[in-house]
RNA sequence: GCAGGGGUAGCGAAGCGGUCAAACGCGUAAGGCUUAGGACCUUAUGAUUCAGGUCUUCGAGGGUUCGAAUCCCUCCUCCUGCACCA
């Protein structure tokens, strides 16, 4: 009979789905198990990378099933944003890329026109699409509680609504203004991926101190606030344009270049006049620390571009200010450089630092970066810093803006990190947007709450954990809201639009609803019933009550959610998100429990791309490989490695499922008695349960395939050519392969199942059980011993090219078992060859030998009647392999032979 | 720049203080099967030796230890994220 692993997925599919086994019902005496993946955008078809991550949920939504769990795994879909209006707008724009890629998918001309009028027809084009290859490929979805993001949904909505004025009453959200990257020609923000050039800059912040001389500003830029204590002197371009600019009441003297840069940044910016710089050279302005007069000096290297054109001179902690103060006072100039701030060990950090790195335009560069980090990361302020004396730098900023402040000399601007151009061609600059609604990430208690979060979460890989950790430090306030495209508008200000990363942070609560919300009134869902639902509440909604009881009743059953599984790049935003909303809005018994973060599936050591994945759909896949095949490469990989996708793997599969299938048809008339080879068997398929069992708890499912395919495969090919033949055993070995196999090949390991005369599904069946007492390791020791001896002999029939007449095996005698194991029992509390020797008391050519590498001390103790039944019942085979007569003997005195290695005499 | 994770045979990887020349898979080579190819089966696949031996490797360099791919330090290099972008 021939076995068509592609012919039979269907069947399978549509008989999980008839016995509605992936639609878990709310049962009290079971254990629970929810697992998610965030929700993908429908804005193309799915490819081979979306498949992975699926895969990997699906493989432990089925392991947890066969575990005993109550396993619930939905799948929603996210329209919020960006994506869906993007593709649309290609499409109406005839985009010859995003045209060709559609129309190789299958989507027909008419389908073009209608996504091109509307973002709604192209996403559930593709919500249908992935539906459809999330079934083919096996996925144990609960499409009922499928639904979609944005006002397209109003039940959704009215949640994403109820979860931001819930955070707006603990306090989380505020109003404010914030810097973004901003392309001054098309008026917007600029992302990364919406640049040709500088992806990755971004706004810094730039202190303003504002140095006086009479009614005028000169406000110089730093992003050393802490060595104003050291300034000696401001510097400007002799050569550069400047102006004068009212700042509210105040008259700033900056550089021309700067005008346009401060205008999108200080909304009280009035107009500007030249001036002409060389009238204020040589005159002295205040420093509101210290009250010191310092004189402006003229510097070339002052670039006008970059900051207000105004620079304060703090020679002693500035390579590039020594440079040129050093060259001032060899003219006569009468300035007193001083140090502010003190790193140990590091007596003259600036001149030492130029000598390193040279007096070059680069040199002085680098010897400026080296400076600043020196001294942010281990200086202290000295008492020149005054009240500051004694501070880290690290820790000096925030008091000395505070100071600033108090004297009315403090302002703030940010300056891009690098070059940005936008892909409409112009240069980008950064812009304050004045009125913006924010999420408080940088709250410190709710962080600390986070932090207790993510402490007991279980997290695979482990690893991942502290990366989490060091997210919070660092996490600032996050806008939450934009003007445009779709989603869920801010419920106190409708004219905001709740963006993506906001609106998908604690949705996995509505999924344990979705199936049954629907029903209800949509105008009875105040936010009084999520409270009720969610919170427990305690004013119950009036009407409707049996209704809402019942909706809390399914959340507090389904929840927490036990395990989200998602790609290594969602890691720092959405997971961290996730996490901390959790923190804040549900009472501590609901935070998630388990996160797990992969790599992903490269092509040529690549990310699969929407171009890439063009080719590479799930639909091709399905076709050229099956889906079974396909599962197989969502389980290479293990941790967040990434996994290569490799075709020719899939060999391995169909070769392998075909022999089993082969062994599952001929076991019928085994007839044969239990032999050492079976109780060896035995103990190898414990470990394979034991070994993927772990592995696959631990999402190691690269490691799970080896033990429980590759390897369990290898040992009944072992088993048969040794000659096992009980039919018992072997059934035993089918039906745990079938088992533990089956997370990972749903369909075929369905199909066997029923070829072995087995009438009730997997899918719900018992997971095998460990059973310790069946492992054996000395049997398991003493086949490698008879493995390792046929490679021997194999290898000195490869030295005397001859084919042998005769093998003499010889098997130790006991009195070197007695000293072998009497070593093995020493070197089980020493390591140390010299105190073995000394603990022994004995002098034999065998103890000699054992010791003489004190790497390779024996571990496990050996029977010489076992050795020598394994060898005997192995003679068959033996014969069989090596095509001669072969005998296994005892030797009584001294031979070749060793425990564990026996003599081998070739004749 | 900051944070986190990697660098092991031709490739993907396992091992994470002691039987490691390195599981498992792929690839390659030889033989078998076949009209032939594919598939499949068998064997080999660090170097050297030619009676089961020996030597050398785990990004580079130092250190700790009786013993290090595994622990510590320095350096090189690759991947991921760094926010209004999903």
């Amino acid at each position: 009979m021939e076995f068509n692993s592609k012919d039979i997925t269907k069947k399978w599919q549509d008989e999980w789905r008839k016995e509605a086994i992936f639609e878990p019902k709310l049962n009290a005496s079971k254990k629970k198990f929810f697992i998610t993946v965030p929700f993908p955008y429908p804005s193309g078809s799915m490819h081979l990378g979306h498949m992975y991550t699926w895969t990997r949920a699906d493989i432990y939504a089925r392991f947890m099933r066969m575990r005993g769990y109550n396993v619930l795994f939905p799948q929603a879909f996210h329209f919020t944003g960006g994506p869906i209006m993007g593709m649309t707008q290609k499409v109406k724009e005839r985009d010859q890329k995003t045209i060709e890629t559609f129309r190789k998918q299958g989507v027909s001309e008419a389908d073009l026109n209608r996504f091109a009028e509307d973002p709604k027809a192209l996403a559930e084009y593709f919500t249908a699409s992935f539906k459809e290859d999330f079934d083919n490929i096996g996925m144990s979805i609960d499409w009922r509680r499928k639904f979609i993001t944005t006002s397209l949904s109003p039940y959704f909505s009215r949640f994403i609504s109820w979860q931001f004025n819930k955070l707006k009453a603990l306090g989380l959200i505020t109003e404010g203004k914030h810097p973004v990257v901003w392309c001054p020609k098309e008026a917007t923000p600029l992302g990364d991926h919406d640049r040709t050039e500088g992806e990755g800059e971004s706004p810094q912040k730039f202190t303003i101190i504002k140095f006086r001389y009479g009614d005028f500003v000169f406000p110089a830029a730093t992003l050393r606030p802490e060595t104003v204590f050291g300034a000696t002197n401001l510097w400007i371009n002799p050569d550069g344009e400047y102006s004068a600019v009212k700042v509210g009441a105040e008259r700033w003297i900056i550089s021309k270049d700067s005008e346009d840069k401060l205008t999108n940044q200080f909304s009280s910016l009035g107009k500007a006049a030249p001036v002409k710089i060389a009238d204020f050279l040589g005159k002295d302005v205040i420093n509101p620390m210290t009250g010191e007069k310092l004189p402006i000096e003229p510097a070339g290297f002052v670039d006008t571009k970059i900051g207000t054109g105004v620079v304060m001179s703090v020679p002693m902690h500035a390579p590039l200010d020594f440079y040129g103060v050093s060259k001032l006072i060899r003219d006569g100039h009468v300035l007193k450089p001083k140090k502010v701030i003190d790193v140990q060990d590091e007596k003259n950090i600036v001149e030492d630092s130029i000598k390193k790195f040279g007096e070059t335009s680069e040199g002085l560069k680098d010897a400026t970066k080296f400076v600043y980090k020196k001294e942010f990361n281990y200086g202290v302020m000295n008492s020149n810093a005054g009240a500051f004396s004694g501070i880290a730098v690290k820790e000096v900023d925030g008091p000395i803006c505070n100071a600033l402040k108090d004297k009315n000399s403090y302002a703030e601007m940010y300056e891009l990190t690098g070059k940005v151009i936008c892909r409409c061609g112009a240069r980008g600059i950064v812009k304050i947007l004045e009125k913006q609604w924010f999420i408080r990430y940088s709250d410190k208690s709710w962080k600390d709450k986070a932090r207790r979060l993510i402490e007991k979460l279980k997290v695979y890989p482990e690893e991942v954990r502290s990366q989490l950790l060091n997210t919070l430090d660092w996490l600032e306030d996050k806008a939450t809201a934009r003007k445009g495209g779709l989603g869920t508008p801010l419920p106190w200000d409708p004219e905001w639009i709740i963006e993506p990363l906001s609106d998908s942070t604690i949705y996995m609560a509505y999924y344990t609803i979705a199936n049954k919300i629907e029903k209800l009134d949509l105008k009875s869902l105040t936010d009084n019933v999520f409270d009720y639902i969610f919170l427990d509440g305690k004013e119950k909604p009036k009407n409707d009550s049996a209704a809402f009881e019942e909706l809390k009743r399914e959340f507090e059953y389904w929840y927490p959610l036990d395990m989200r599984v998602s790609a290594k790049e969602l890691l720092q935003n959405h997971f961290i998100f996730f996490l901390m909303n959790h923190a804040a809005i549900f009472e501590e018994k609901y935070w998630p429990r388990g996160i797990q973060i992969n790599g992903w599936l490269t092509v040529s050591g690549e990310k699969l791309s929407k171009s890439k994945g063009a080719t590479l759909t799930i639909k091709k896949g399905l076709e050229t490989y099956g889906a079974d095949q396909l599962r197989m490469v969502a389980a290479a990989g293990n941790g967040m490695d990434d996994v290569e996708w490799d075709p020719a793997a899939i060999n391995a599969f169909d070769q392998r499922i075909g022999f089993i299938f082969e062994i599952l048809q001929t076991c019928k008339n085994l007839k044969g008695d239990d032999k050492l080879i079976d109780r060896y068997l035995i103990s190898k398929i414990n470990r394979a349960i034991e070994e993927s069992t772990d592995s696959l708890e631990n999402f190691r499912y690269g490691s799970a395939l080896a033990s429980m395919f590759f390897g369990m495969y290898n040992e009944i090919k072992l088993y048969l050519e040794l000659g096992g033949d009980s039919k018992d055993t072997v059934q035993r070995f089918l039906s745990t392969f079938i088992k533990l196999n089956h997370p990972v090949f749903p369909h075929v390991t369905e199909e066997l199942n029923r070829h072995s005369q087995n009438e009730t599904l997997l899918e719900g069946s018992a997971w095998p059980s460990f059973n310790p007492d069946e492992t054996n390791a000395l049997i398991e020791n003493e086949f490698k011993i008879l493995l390792n001896t046929v490679d021997d002999i194999k290898n000195v029939i490869k030295i005397i090219k001859k084919q042998p007449e005769k093998i003499a095996i010889g098997i130790s005698n006991k009195e070197n078992f007695d000293i072998y194991n009497k070593v093995v029992s020493e070197a089980s509390k020493t390591k140390n060859a010299i105190e073995i020797r000394k603990n022994l008391r004995m002098n034999s050519k065998l103890l000699d030998k054992l010791l003489k590498n004190p790497n390779k001390l024996p571990e496990m103790q050996l029977e010489e009647d076992l050795e020598n039944n394994v060898f005997l019942q192995a003679v068959e085979y033996l014969k069989r392999t090596f095509k001669c007569e072969v005998t296994i003997e005892r030797r009584t005195k001294e031979d070749k032979s060793l425990p564990g290695k026996p003599s081998i005499n070739i004749l």
